[in-house]
DNA sequence: AACAATTGTTGTCGTCAACAACAATCTTCC
DNA sequence: GGAAGATTGTTGTTGACGACAACAATTGTT
């Protein structure tokens, strides 16, 4: 989603709100249509639920990664290191079904985590062909920070949407985590 | 790395190795343990919105790719039909903005859209700069279809969230679209 | 006329989902 | 007990996608 390779300049100032009201004025068409007041219909898209989810996705995430940006955690590492350090011991398999994320993709994620001392792949003396994740000493502590940094974003999400929506909309989604 | 080393063969007897019988806790073995209900615990995860838009969002884009797959079209393919459709001769930039996408991104949109014919780029007189997007004749009648499809795909979403939920969903959002 | 801003375009980079193939290692079944 | 099939981690590829940067053409602004 976003840049955050930690090499790069951070994208700090980037503010990277995307633009809402989008005040999309002059259509460049002559001088028909009811477009001139810069209000451009969405026409059926409107009642797309995928539509507007997209959008408040992106929005989220953007925030999610924004705010988790000081210790340079984005949403889907979060994911996993939350999911081993509640289930200690999980194989990589286990891991990326319970987040339906590829298998493929969780190693790439893992070598990352890994190599942050982060976290650990034991080798399965049960089935020698998994590995058993845990976090490090280390990925503790970490997460622990995470988790308020985490929070804090939710805020923010719950700032955005309201209280009560935000419960309404987990509600409404329970049955996807 | 792994992968290619020849030398691990044999050498490990798999006589003595067990995965010691006392433990009850959470085990990457298949043998015991609470994972074997399927209970993976979430822990954190399960109170942020964006996990389950995350979740929710991949499951409805599927389901859209699905249903119009026979007419080889994606929801953002869709998404700038139904804008271009509505607001006939909107320029590039117009669309991007009202859309969240980038013009660079709209560009190769655009691109593929006009080589099937549905999408016509015009050249402004106003603003020689810019292209006033129109559907062709064979875009009009081929959205028409589009829609009816996305509706059914709508009807989807419908069935899995329950009506009342996706009402109420779509008004939880309605500030991103 | 000079200079700043916008529009479409091209290209690069990184994220991510979906596959396919493979070696090592279970599991099953005869 | 061993062959056949399934599973696990891994590597690689493809394509959609978001974020950026640079550029030519064209406004607009002064």
């Amino acid at each position: 989603m976003a840049r955050n390779s930690p090499a790069p300049r951070s994208a700090k100032s980037r503010a990277g709100i995307r633009p809402l009201p989008g005040r999309a004025r002059s259509e460049n068409g002559n001088a028909h249509s009811d477009l001139m007041n810069g209000e451009i219909g969405l026409d059926a898209l409107a009642g797309h639920a995928g539509y507007a989810v997209r959008r408040f996705q992106i929005w989220v995430f953007q925030d999610f990664i924004r705010t988790l940006g000081a210790v340079d955690i984005r949403p889907t590492q979060y994911s996993v290191m939350t999911v081993i350090g509640a289930n200690p011991g999980l194989s990589q398999m286990a891991v990326a079904k319970r987040l339906g994320i590829e298998r493929a993709r969780l190693v790439h994620l893992l070598d990352s985590l890994e190599q942050r001392d982060l976290v650990s792949r034991v080798k399965s003396a049960a089935d020698r062909r998994s590995h058993a994740l845990h976090l490090t000493a280390r990925g503790r502590t970490a997460l622990a920070q995470f988790k308020r940094l985490a929070a804090e974003h939710e805020r923010h999400v719950a700032e955005k949407l309201g209280k009560e929506n935000r419960k309404k909309l987990l509600q409404i989604l329970s049955d996807f985590t």
